[in-house]
DNA sequence: AGTTAGATTGAGTTTTTCTACACCAAAATA
DNA sequence: TATTTTGGTGTAGAAAAACTCAATCTAACT
């Protein structure tokens, strides 16, 4: 019966957070990708987090970390009051400025397939303040100050989930390229541009094709899919390329498809929803006009 | 459609906790006092959560602070996310240390009522370990890393309440000094002896006396009970009372009650229970004890 | 007019949090 | 077997956040 030590402090908020992150995630680094900070600054935190406790509350071996199975029946509930804190945070911004909405998106269909939809959704609802925040990977919608994201994926769909597309790819390049162009095996001469998010659609591309001769892998790969389409249209090759962002080069003529093949991958363009924007009242104008379905 | 600003960052979380404090208890030194920081603290957390927000929480007057109508509909969310929290914590310390128990209560309490009981305690379950934290409020048992509290109050028993006894308080003396002591009068030509927290006890017992004199409040007062009981063990003056810190020294003899009359208080001393405790194995147990029901 | 309660301010300090970078150990790859 | 990759750790230093202190303000009580 020890008497009296001064008054006990809780754990750290930022410390909980981390160790909900990393336990739902599986993985510190992912935590770190998540909370946007370096992976040492999750060790950190779980550490703290344990001496706090007095407890490790994971396990950790050189591929990865596992939560003891004490620390495992605790995640559930850490997980509701981060999701809870979320949706305070949602509400907050919610009250305070109903029409600003914060749109996360890939760097590509932010720069080739947005612009055209948002321009028409500000003609329709001047009022609509929408940013868009380029990601490379979806974020937690729930977590952050973000009330939708627009990102290409296989997963099923969920309640909050709107599809929007289908990916479907072909190869293109210029005209004077495609002039070069007759059989798939001319495709061996040709510089193969892909973006690195995607590297083996040209792969997918072409084991569909019916006469397939080990074209194979080779070319240029570049990060940004921008680069990529940049080189084609300078004519520097033949670009692996997704429907929904070549679409206004093929209408203009400046690329052309020199070959007719398409493939349908299975993965979709979903439109995913904050809890607050899933019971928006603008959610039914947005979801016209990125569906094209407006009039 | 401002495009692609870095990645957005959520509001700081003590901010967040800071606000929700200050919004329940309508009060940022109230908040300050709960979170064991100083005022300006909360001050600067709010101030930084308006920035972030970019919109006014709390609508500041001379003498006090109270939320705007958009804030005030936040609170309610806020406060479940961060009560799930809290419970969240507990049930790691209950994984981590099921019967490692922590006991808030009045530094009086601790020092004359407890020692006994917890000693029976120790006895019966010699693998409890309850340490005691003396504070002068009670603590929020869902926030703190605490599980039980132990204090006077007035207010009606929630469900996680019991009522161990109610205040009785009567005064009390050495011998020598009663032996000058036949009338109430009497009185006005000893010291009377009080401890700040309860501060009109003296006025209390004598309203409830037949026979009173305008017998009136002087006398010194103590911080600490410990301390005026101290005195009035040295023959110092005559001390209110309370039945339950007091006992042990009539039994002994050491201090005799010069007057007949007791007051019983509508005050009660009741043990509140954090949710975590409230379904624990052991406290059927800690019951007993502290009620004296045992054998 | 003086006092008080409660909040604010700004400077200075302490604590927390983060990064950078070198390093380590299995596992996967060659 | 050697090499690379993946994911985590440790430490030092830097940056950011959080806090305190003491002075100050304001309207409401005495």
């Amino acid at each position: 019966m020890p008497v009296s030590p001064p008054r006990p402090k809780g754990p750290h908020l930022n410390a909980l957070r981390a160790f909900e992150a990393a336990a739902r995630l599986g993985s510190f680094s992912a935590a770190a990708e998540e909370l946007s900070v370096t992976p040492g600054a999750i060790t950190q935190h779980i550490k703290t987090l344990e001496a706090w406790a007095e407890t490790p509350l994971f396990v950790r071996s050189a591929r990865g970390v596992a939560l003891t199975p004490m620390a495992e029946t605790l995640v559930p509930e850490f997980t509701r009051a981060f999701d809870q804190l979320g949706l305070a945070v949602h509400a907050l911004r919610e009250q305070v400025a109903p029409n600003k909405i914060k749109l996360a998106t890939l760097p590509s269909l932010a720069q080739y397939w947005l612009p055209a939809r948002l321009g028409k959704l500000r003609q329709i609802a001047p009022d609509l303040q929408v940013s868009v925040i380029a990601l490379e990977e979806p974020p937690n919608l729930v977590r952050e100050p973000i009330d939708m994201s627009l990102f290409f994926t296989s997963d099923p769909l969920g309640p909050n989930d709107i599809e929007v597309l289908r990916d479907r790819i072909f190869p293109i390049c210029t005209p004077d390229v495609a002039a070069r162009l007759t059989r798939l095996e001319d495709l061996r001469n040709e510089t193969l541009l892909r973006d690195s998010t995607w590297s083996n659609d040209w792969e997918h591309w072409l084991s569909a094709q019916t006469d397939l001769g080990g074209i194979a892998s080779g070319g240029t790969e570049h990060s940004l899919f921008a680069v990529a389409l940049e080189e084609a249209r300078h004519g520097g090759g033949v670009l692996m390329a997704h429907e929904a962002l070549v679409q206004r080069f093929l209408d203009s003529g400046e690329l052309v498809r020199p070959f007719a093949g398409i493939v349908d991958l299975p993965r979709k363009l979903v439109l995913h929803l904050s809890p607050k924007m899933a019971r928006s009242d603008q959610l039914a104008l947005i979801k016209d006009v990125l569906l094209d379905t407006v009039q």
